[in-house]
Parts: C-alpha cells; structure tokens; sequence
DNA sequence: ATTCATTTAAACTATTTAGTTAGTATGGAA
DNA sequence: TTCCATACTAACTAAATAGTTTAAATGAAT
C-alpha cells in the first residue's frame, strides 16, 4: 500500500470496510455491505482491492498502528516517571475513547490468525519497551518509586486503561445496570484514579 | 437444555462445538469442522441440536457461566478485603489458565451480539457486585484501606487478571520475544504481584 | 476527436455452507 | 419373530457469498 495515492472512492471504500470488519470481524463482514456503505458496486471494490484479504489486510494495518506505536511516544522522554505514567493513561484512554471497538477487534484477529508476525512486523523501534524499563530502573535508582518490575508495571497500567472498554457489555450490565452514560462517567474518572492508584502503589512517599 | 440427559454423543458434540467456536468465533466455526471433530456426521448434529445458533447457545451459556458467578464466590464471606482480594486473583488466575481463550471469545461474541442480555439473564444473584461493594465500604469503614471507589477497585482487580490473557498474541511479541515459558512464569508471578500492588496502593499500613 | 482510466450495472460462476431427506443399522420390548 | 424407537449415515438441496466478466457510460488528458 502506498501512503498518498489515495482517491475518494479508495477513502470511502477504506472507511466503509474499516467500519464494517470492526463491528463484524473478517469472518462475518460481508463484501456487499462494505460496497453499500461506500455507496459503490462491488465490482469496483477488486477493481481496487483484489480480493477480501487484501482489503483486510489494509485497514487491519491501519487500525493496528494506531493504537500501538502512540503507546511509545512518551517512553522516550526523560521526565519523571510519575509524569509520564499520567501523560500515557490520559493520552491512552484519550485514544480508546475515540474506538472503543478497534482494541477488541485486533485482538480476536490476531488471535484468529496466528501467522501475524510476518504480517505485522512490530519492531522494537516502534514501540520502545527497552526505553520503558529503563525510565523504571531509573526511577527506582532515584528512589522516586519502590523497586517493581516495570513489565507488570506496564501490564498494569495498559490493562487497566483498555480492559474496561474490551469488557464494557459485561460491565454496562453488571455495574452500571445498562446506564451508557454511567459507563462514559467511569471512563472519564478513570483518568484519575488509575494514576493514583499507580502512585500510591508504587511512590517511596506516603500519600500526604 | 434439560441438565443430566446427555448421553456420550451429544457430549462429543457439545465438546468439539466449543473447542471450534472458541477457536474461530461463531462466523468462523463450520457445522462440518465440529462434526468431523467429534467424530460423527454432520446431519447427527443436526438431530440432537437443530441448528447453529441452538449448538452455540448451548456452549456459549456454559462458557459465560464458566467465568462469571465464580466471580463472586468469595465476595459474600466476611473475610478481610484483603484476604478475599488474595483468594480472588490466584482462583482467577488459575480458572482463566486453564481456559485461556474463554475470556475473548466471550466478550467477542458478546460484543457481536448486542441482544445477549435477554439470553444471559445475569441477575444480581449470580453475582453479587453489591457484597463487593459493602466489603470495600466495610474495609474502608475499619480502617483496614483507605478510601478507594470499590467499583474501579474492582475493575482493576479484574482487568490486571485477566488483560494478559486477551493480549497475549501482542505481548508475547512485545515483551517476550515469543518466548511461551516466560509468558507462562509472568503469569505465575502475576498471582503474586497483583496482590502486593493493590495491598501497597489501599492498605492503610505503609509498607514496611 | 480520440484515448485511457474510472465507474456502473447486471448477469454469471464456482464454492462453501447450513440444513434436509430418505433410508439403514441396532437393540430392546411385544 | 415382529415392531418400533433411537442412533446414525450418505447423498442431496437451497441459499449465500467471493469473485468474474462483459459491456457500456463518463470525463479528463493528449
């Protein structure tokens, strides 16, 4: 796929295709309701794209780089952790809130589709684990927080902030009796607590 | 779906309709797969259960309820919080390890299916959210933690178990360089680190 | 004006798939 | 033995679906 060579009709067969794989999946997304909702023949769609993989392919792509190369770009700053740790959950809910559904629909395909690696090709310039861990020893070397094991310290923090969205039609009934904008609520504190929650867990000071 | 009248067939049946569904979704299952796995013919399955949407129902309810009213089993005894927050993570922990791809399958379908709470009918028996609450508000009430929402205390407990599990495809790339037993020993030392990491950001004793 | 890429419409093909049918064992009861 | 329900199978049907083909319209560039 090259980056700037794409028309209208490329862009709304993309948009549509995006729309529909997200709600649907691969295995229940169907080229003619892609085509309808582009507004398009189908016929045009291999005109562009050849086949249903293809198109997949392309905006599976797109929708994966979207939520994992922005979770390294403050990783690399030299602020104190705390800082960072707050400027990742905001930034990160931020970005979910805008596609509640892409988290889950990445996982279940890649899940679905085991050969991903070849496919995705994730290197550790895009997204900088090494620069994570090393702000954590550092951090701990400067005694700004308690030693901990910065893997399970970024298990959970991501886990804190996604899993809530992956889960929300279990918790919209368990919690918040089916009330959406309880559940917008719960997102929107989360902002707060889940960085609390961290620094008490993890600051060498006690909470004043 | 009467409770003790399977005989050894529909057990078969009922057998590799959840390994396929759980594997490949709904969209993704084949009538034909199932039937070839359980070693019978296609049209058997269609003897004993009518349709696809029948067989599904009838292992999706025993995977749902697999994994939901376990929830709650410790949350009405009137142990310390902190007590029952130990036994919650380790019995989940353990649960989700061994049915690792429940969790996803689940709350995809759940997701694809917007009207599964006619199906699910989760009262507030089965899992009793409100005794969590009160333990949280009791715990609070006694000085054993501070004052924390029991809700997102909850959330977070549920999220660092079972997260790892739904991305593990991702992390197993990102962290481990798709090495299965070091996933394998982070789960492990998750049991551990969950519980020290909410002890040391709600109990009220700092950390000695 | 001619050429060429883009777009549409419609009919078609090949394949996959859920579900059906019609009939065959099997084994116990009458 | 005969009857009959349960368990089971091979072959079939009907529908859906990805992808193709053909032919024609449009419109911008040469």
């Amino acid at each position: 796929m090259e980056l700037q060579e794409l028309n209208a009709t490329e862009q709304k067969i993309l948009s549509a295709a995006k729309d529909v794989f997200v709600e649907k999946g691969f295995d229940g997304a169907r080229m003619q309701e892609i085509a309808n909702k582009a507004g398009i023949n189908k016929a045009l769609m291999h005109y562009y794209f050849r086949s249903k993989d293809n198109l997949f392919n392309a905006i599976f792509k797109e929708a994966f780089y979207q939520f994992i190369p922005k979770l390294g770009e403050n990783f690399k700053s030299d602020k104190p952790l705390m800082v960072k740790i707050e400027q990742f959950v905001v930034d990160y809910i931020e970005l979910i809130k805008a596609k509640p559904h892409i988290p889950l629909f990445v996982l279940h395909e890649l899940t679905r589709n085991q050969d991903f690696e070849e496919k995705m090709l994730i290197d550790n310039d895009n997204i900088p684990v090494n620069d994570w861990m090393e702000s954590v020893i550092k951090a701990i070397e400067r005694e700004e927080i308690i030693p901990v094991d910065p893997k399970h310290l970024l298990v959970n923090m991501v886990s804190m902030c996604v899993f809530p969205f992956i889960g929300q039609p279990i918790l919209n009934v368990l919690i918040f009796n089916n009330d959406r904008s309880a559940f917008n609520d719960f997102v929107e504190e989360r902002k707060v607590h889940i960085v609390e929650f961290i620094r008490n867990s993890i600051t060498t000071k006690p909470k004043s």
